[in-house]
DNA sequence: TATGAATGAGAGTTCATTCAT
DNA sequence: GATGAATGAACTCTCATTCAT
C-alpha cells in the first residue's frame, strides 16, 4: 500500500478530556439538527461546559465541524483498511464495509447522517476544507481499488470516480434507512445484503 | 375553436413572470451558496426584485425552496420517463438519463448541488417535505424499475432501494464533477460512460 | 345648551356605501385586534373590498380609525344628549348612560373596547388626534355637568375632570366585563345598577 | 491590596445593574411611545447597551414589557397597603393613594401613562398576562376594600367591581393630566383633591 | 484554565403605502 | 372608480465570537 495518504489521521486521541467531550457532544448534534441548526451555546451544554471551553479547544465553529468530520472519517477509513489487510477477497470487503455504515445506523451512530451531511448544505467558507477531506478519503478508497483492479480482483474502472461512486450509493441508501417508518425499517433489514450485491456487481471482474 | 381562451394561458405566463425569474435566481443561489447561505434579500437582489415581491409569491423561504427543488426533480423525472416511453432498452435509458445529469453540470445549471443539497443540511421544519419530496421522485424511478424487473430487462432486486442508490451514485459523482480542478475537469469527460457502466452493472439480468 | 360643542359629528353618514362597509369592518377589527394588530389588508378582506379602495376612501390607515373612533362618539354623545334633552333628572340620566356603555358591550359592540383602545396604547403621530377627539367628547360631557352642576342637581366640582372620571370608571368596568370568565359574567349583571351607584354617589348633591 | 474582595458585594449589584437600566430606559418609551412604537433598538440604545443584552436579561420584548409593568404595579400596591396597615381611617387612605398617583405623575414617573397601557392596545399573546397582572392589582385593592366594608368604613358594594372603577377613576384624570397644556397643568394642581373627593364619596358609607 | 456576560451584524418576515392598469 | 402587484423600511430575534474576571 504505498501510495496511501494517511494524514486523515492527523491528531492521536489523548488531546484532551474535554476536547473529546466536546467533539463527542458536537458529532451527535451536528449529526441530528445539522450544522446550523446546533449553535455553539447547545454543544458547550450538551458537553457540559461553557462556551469559553469551546474555544479554548477550537478556533471557531467549523473547527468544531471538522474536527467531528475528520474523527468520522478516521473510523470508517481504520476499518476498511483493516478488511482490506486481512487479505479477504474483494466481494467479501464490500460485503463488510456496507455492513458496517448499515450497522452504525442500526446503532444509531451519527456517523451515517454525518457523513452526508458532510459534503453539502455547509456555508461556504468551510465547504472547500470539507469537500478536501472527503476528497481524501475518496482518494483511499481509490487506491485500495486500484490495488485491486491491479491484481485482478475487480475490473478496471477509475479509481476516484468509482470511490465516489460507491460512496453515494451507500449513503443514500443508509440515509434514507435513518427515519423510523416503514420504509425506512425493511431497508435497514435488506439494505446490507442488497446494497453489497449492487456494489459488487458494479465492480466484479467480466468473469464475475 | 370560437369559445377557447388563450389568454388563460398567457396570463398565467404573465402572473408568474416575477415569480419564475425569482425562482430562478433561487435555484442558482441555493446550489452555489446553501440553504443557509442564501438570504432572502440576497435572492431578491439577484432577482432584481424587492424582499416584498418574494413574500409575495411565495409564503417563506422554505417555500422558495421546496418550489425551486419541485422544478428540478419534475425536470429530470419527465426527461426519464420520456425515454423510457420511447420503448428504449433500459441499458439506452440508463445510458442517456446519466448523460442527462451529466450535461445539466457541463451547462452550468444548479440541478447538481441542488439534489444532492436537498435531502440534508437542511432545517428541521422543512427537511420531512424535503425528504418527501425525494422520496416521491425515487418511487418514480422505482416504478420504472419494477416494470423492468417484470419484462426481464433488469435483474430483480428491491425496486425503491435500487433507486436509491442509483440517485446517489450519479449525484457524488456529478457533485465532485462541479469543481473547477484537474480533477473534475476529467470526471466531467469520462464521468457519463463510466457512472453508466457502473449502474448498468449493478442492474443488467445474471446473462445480461 | 349654548357653548356645546357640537363638531364631533362632522360628516352626515351618506358619504358612500363602501366608506361605510369599511368603517364597519375596521370598527369591528380594531376593537377585536387592537391598532396594530389590524393590518389594511385584512379590513379590506373583512369588508369586502380592495385595498385600494380603502385608499381611495381614507387618505391613511390612521384616518381609517380615526372616522371608526368619531363614529363612536358620535353614537354615544347623540345618546347622552337625547337623555338629557328629555328633562330626565341627572340620576336617571346617568343610569341610563351607565346601562348604554353596559348594553353595548353585551350586544357585543365594538364601542366598548374601542373606546378603551382609543386613548392609549396608539402611534404618536397619530396619539394627540385621538386625545383631541377624547377631548372634545369629555369636554361635551363637562357641559352638560356644568349645566347640571348650575341647576343643583349635582354638586359643584370641576367639570372635565369630573367627566373624564367619569368616563375612566365606566370603560374600566366594561372593559373587565368583556372577557368571557366567570367574573365578566358577573359582572356584566351587576355592572350597570353598581356602577351608577358608585357613579350618582360621586355627583349627588350633599344633601342626597 | 492585602486580597480584600470587595468586589464580591459590587458584582452581586453589577450582575442585574444592567436589567435595571434596561427596565429603566424600557418603562419610559413604552410610556412615552406605547408599546409598538418602542423598539428593541432603542430600548438597547437608551439603555446604553447592546441590543444582544436585552436579550441576555431578558426572553423576549413581552418580558421586558411585563417586567416593567410587574415593577409599577407592586410599588402602587406596596404603597397602598403600607397606608391601610398603618390603621388610617379609609377616607385618608383613598386622599394618599389618589395624591400618590399624582405625585408620580408630577415627578415625570412612567407610571401613570403605562398602567393605562397595560391593559388594552396590546398584542394579543400578550393580553392574557398583562390582564391577569391587572386583575392580581386589582384583587389586592378589592381585599383592602372588602375589609374595610366589614368594618363598616366604606359602605357595602363589589369590592372587585369597585377596585376597577376606582382604578379607571383615577388612571382617566391622571392620564389627561399628564400633558404639558393649560388644562393638564389645572388637572394636576385640583386634581389630587377632586379627585379623592370624587372616590371617597363614591365609597363612604351612608352616615359618612 | 475557565467562565458567561456582552456584543452587533444579519437573519426572516410584515405591512402601510403607491401606482400602472 | 377600482384593483392588487410591488415596494422597502423596520421589526423581533439569533448566534458566533470576544474578553474582563
Amino acid at each position: 500500500m504505498a501510495g496511501m495518504r494517511t494524514n486523515v489521521r492527523s491528531e492521536a486521541g489523548a488531546e484532551h478530556r474535554l476536547a473529546e467531550r466536546i467533539r463527542g457532544a458536537a458529532a451527535w448534534l451536528f449529526a441530528e439538527r445539522g450544522f446550523h441548526g446546533t449553535g455553539m451555546r447547545l454543544i458547550a451544554e450538551e458537553a457540559g461546559v461553557s462556551v469559553g471551553a469551546l474555544y479554548h479547544y477550537f478556533r471557531s465553529k467549523d473547527e468544531v465541524f471538522l474536527a467531528v468530520l475528520r474523527e468520522e472519517y478516521e473510523g470508517l477509513l481504520a476499518a476498511a483498511q483493516g478488511l482490506w489487510r486481512e487479505g479477504l477477497p474483494a466481494s467479501e470487503v464490500v460485503r463488510r464495509v456496507v455492513e458496517l455504515h448499515f450497522s452504525a445506523v442500526a446503532a444509531g451512530h451519527p456517523s451515517g447522517r454525518l457523513l452526508a451531511l458532510a459534503w453539502t448544505g455547509i456555508p461556504n467558507p468551510l465547504r472547500p476544507q470539507i469537500l478536501a477531506l472527503r476528497e481524501e478519503y475518496a482518494q483511499c478508497i481509490a487506491d485500495l481499488l486500484a490495488e485491486a483492479m491491479g491484481r485482478g480482483e475487480i475490473r478496471p474502472a477509475h479509481p476516484l470516480l468509482t470511490a465516489y461512486a460507491l460512496l453515494g450509493l451507500v449513503e443514500a441508501v443508509t440515509a434514507r434507512a435513518l427515519g423510523d417508518d416503514r420504509v425506512a425499517d425493511e431497508l435497514r433489514r435488506v439494505g446490507p445484503a442488497e446494497v453489497a450485491e449492487l456494489a459488487w456487481r458494479a465492480l466484479r471482474p467480466e468473469e464475475g
